[in-house]
DNA sequence: CGTAGCCTTGAAGGTGATCAATGTTTGTGG
DNA sequence: CCACAAACATTGATCACCTTCAAGGCTACG
């Protein structure tokens, strides 16, 4: 019933890409494999941050919550995904965002003074942590665009990016356990609104949902929607 | 009429602080100072990316546009603002927003090959950006957070933000000529909406505005406003 | 004096939020 | 393995907030 995960060894992160053993070594010193049960929070914003995390296998979502308790899906960290490497140069940091686990997941948990003497000082890692920050920054500047766009576009295009992302292959089935609710809380919107959207896809024939597994059956006709007439 | 701007010697910007003359020397070798008229452009979207921008004076603003002709403003730059730095580490980078000046200002343009050379191994310089894109990123963060939230809060929370960025001392006068469509991109609305929200502040006392020029006469009742009820 | 850019106002209508109630599935402990 | 709780999905009714469209006014400036 479950499906194939997506493992990423350490010695193959395209982070450490063309490291030498040795290398990459002294880039994970300290560090912990930690795996994570669905629902299990990593951290939590206003923890201090006392790590990065380089996520191995599965999906995590970044929240932020503000008093009324809006939730916001600020980013879905997939496998390869650096977290928290922008706050580690920072003096007595603490993380601006709560990180829980979507399905089961893996992360490597590297301590801050690794980072600080293994990774600050390389040019290369920096390099190639700031392309991954420059994909988020791109991002989510992306969705400020589109916010203006109706519900629709905004869950398709979601939908379609969610499963580039960590679909296996060219199987259009997400491999992790999205609910209505995240999907709200990740475009700006309601259970309900989201709710009634995805429930007239079904009955169209786009999608099909199985216990949490969202399953894209028209692709074509989702991304043409996330084009917005 | 023409309100004292901020400037900012090169030596003494943030991003220099405590460095050497002559290392602040190598860092903006092959500079180039550009002053800026109103609505001028200093690159847009698409562009290759040749060099990175220091603000020295005035405001500038990122925009990125859709096919529909929609404008999102992702960014309002100030004095000591780096612009582009994440894309300099890039092989062939083009600019992915477009950027305007708003009344007149000041950039300093720094080729990429200075960058590379003096800024990217520098791990002072790199902590030094990554803290202004960790504000950067926190900023769009929040306003993900806040899209669903009246129009009144976000907009009353970007002239709070806007001035406590631009305004000269205590004083509560938006020193940049902000258009209501501007205001409209910014928080992902349209001029009517936003007009109709300030003539109702302006007939409450909360604003006035003169050629464009902002004045808060009630801050107090702005920030009590941008925390929405 | 005419154009360009910005601001304003009104009317109409829709998208999506809110509230409330209920069904369904999953997970847990006895 | 059953029962109950918790989490998630669904549906309906209502309505406010904002968008859209259209028209017109104001001010600066060449």
């Amino acid at each position: 019933m479950q499906p194939p995960k997506k493992t990423i060894p350490i010695h193959q992160l395209s982070v450490f890409q063309d490291f030498k053993p040795e290398r990459v070594e002294e880039c994970i010193r300290g560090g912990l494999a930690v795996t994570l049960k669905h629902r299990q929070v990593l951290f939590r914003a206003g923890d201090p941050a006392t790590s990065i995390a380089l996520v191995l296998q599965g999906a995590l979502k970044l929240v932020k919550s503000d008093p009324h308790g809006n939730e916001s899906i600020v980013h879905f960290a997939s496998p390869g995904d650096t977290i928290g490497a922008l706050l580690m140069t920072r003096k007595d940091p603490h993380y601006p965002v709560t990180c829980v686990s979507i399905g089961s997941a893996m992360v490597l948990k590297i301590p801050r003074e690794t980072y600080l003497q293994a990774w600050a000082p390389d040019a290369v890692l920096q390099q190639r942590i700031n392309a991954m920050l420059y994909q988020r920054m791109s991002h989510i500047q992306d969705e400020k665009l589109q916010q203006r766009r109706p519900l629709q576009v905004r869950v398709a295009a979601l939908l379609v990016g969610l499963l580039e992302k960590y679909s296996n292959g060219a199987d259009q089935v997400l491999p992790i356990p999205i609910t209505r609710q995240e999907i709200a809380d990740s475009v700006g919107s309601t259970v309900e609104s989201v709710i009634r959207l995805m429930s007239d896809w079904t009955a169209q024939g786009i999608l099909r949902t199985e216990d949490r597994q969202i399953e894209v059956l028209q692709i074509d006709d989702l991304i043409e929607l996330s084009y917005g007439e």
